[in-house]
DNA sequence: TAAAATATCCCCCAAAAAGGGGGATGGCTT
DNA sequence: AAGCCATCCCCCTTTTTGGGGGATATTTTA
């Protein structure tokens, strides 16, 4: 099959821009359909332009990439959008996700990277920069000196998940009073004096 | 600086494992240390072989990859671990993050791939491969068409975090009454009639 | 512009749950 | 033998919950 990959660059700064052009057009089966400096200028072309790939910036004039993305997805359902960033903190990183980017990048990616990006969110793969990588790997890590039981632990995370003792103690086929004797276990543990509290804590240290 | 990384394979079957190790051997600045066929096997040797890298297999006869990742952590809390399976698995992805991997790759990576995965984690980098980045992204991705508000959803979060609605009235600086409303309106979106039927709900659907 | 959705607040009520205190018991590990 | 762990029992008050019935102003959308 030699089905040429459809791209369209999002990207407010000319050099760049430029640059990942010249790279992407150079590969065979790249085609770059459009480049725009902005959301905003790129709206109304999209649907015509119909990229299986689109890099996103996300510092832009006007609609920025975070905030495009859900449209974009509401336009063109079929197409893998890859961020781009010169940002990496955590929270940058998790909203992005969550709008269900196909590929996050940092943009002191190197050219290999960018084109393996591509060719990997075009086949419905996924893409992480190995900054991206650790920050997300970092975030579900558990802190393996939690001070709970297997049995607490257990507990505050159904508690976490909403569970009220009862509930709890129902689930694990054991007594109400025996979850409430966990629980309290939990709070001297931890210091505290409340589910809330408990559950932040929890999850600060990493316990859940 | 020339400082060679120092590899220890844990892998049972034969014919991979000295895949892997002529594989790494014949890069200048690798050096495999020792390779076993299991975790049961290295214990002991881990210490002497002092590994910056560990390339651990999942499935393998006694103790198995995911439960030796904490006792390896123990022993050796500078190396940096690489879990190597044919699963891939959300739950076991999932599994063998939070036990602190560096690396998490699937068996089908390529040469290339593996190489550069050892020198990333090496310098304390992130890597994964496009299956599992594919369903760790997947993870984070929350539901465009989520039937809440804005204001619902930030109030369901808050639930979900513990937090009672006197507490989140006082956050958010409304009235409890207030928060009592969006409360019953999102029981009646969801179709539930408490708490933890809600947060279920919520976190399957990912409107959370 | 008119209708719908949203965010805000008010009252009634009973049932449920939480949290603080005080224990006990058997099992397992050190 | 001492400690931790998981299990269960009782006292008690306060807090929270959830179901019902509203109102009102702003914002969004059709």
């Amino acid at each position: 099959m030699n089905h040429t990959i459809r791209i369209v660059l999002i990207e407010d700064d000319d050099i760049l821009r430029m640059g990942y052009e010249s790279l992407l057009t150079d590969i065979e089966d790249f085609t770059v359909v459009n480049s725009y400096a902005s959301y905003d200028l790129a709206r109304k072309h999209l649907d015509a332009d119909q990229p299986d790939v689109i890099l996103l910036d996300i510092q832009m004039p006007g609609t920025n990439g975070l905030q495009a993305l859900p449209f974009i997805k509401k336009t063109l359902p079929n197409a893998h959008i890859i961020i781009l960033t010169v940002f990496d903190s955590p929270e940058l990183v998790f909203e992005a996700l969550t709008m269900g980017a196909g590929g996050y990048l940092t943009k002191n990616s190197s050219a290999a990277k960018i084109i393996d990006a591509v060719r990997e969110v075009s086949t419905g793969g996924g893409a992480m920069s190995t900054n991206v990588a650790r920050i997300v790997m970092h975030s579900f890590q558990k802190n393996l000196n939690s001070p709970l039981t297997k049995r607490e632990t257990e507990i505050l995370d159904r508690i976490a998940n909403g569970q009220t003792k009862p509930q709890i103690a129902n689930d694990l086929f054991i007594d109400q009073e025996t979850v409430r004797s966990h629980v309290k276990n939990i709070y001297i543990k931890l210091d505290v004096n409340s589910k809330a509290e408990a559950i932040k804590t929890a999850k600060e240290k990493r316990f859940i």
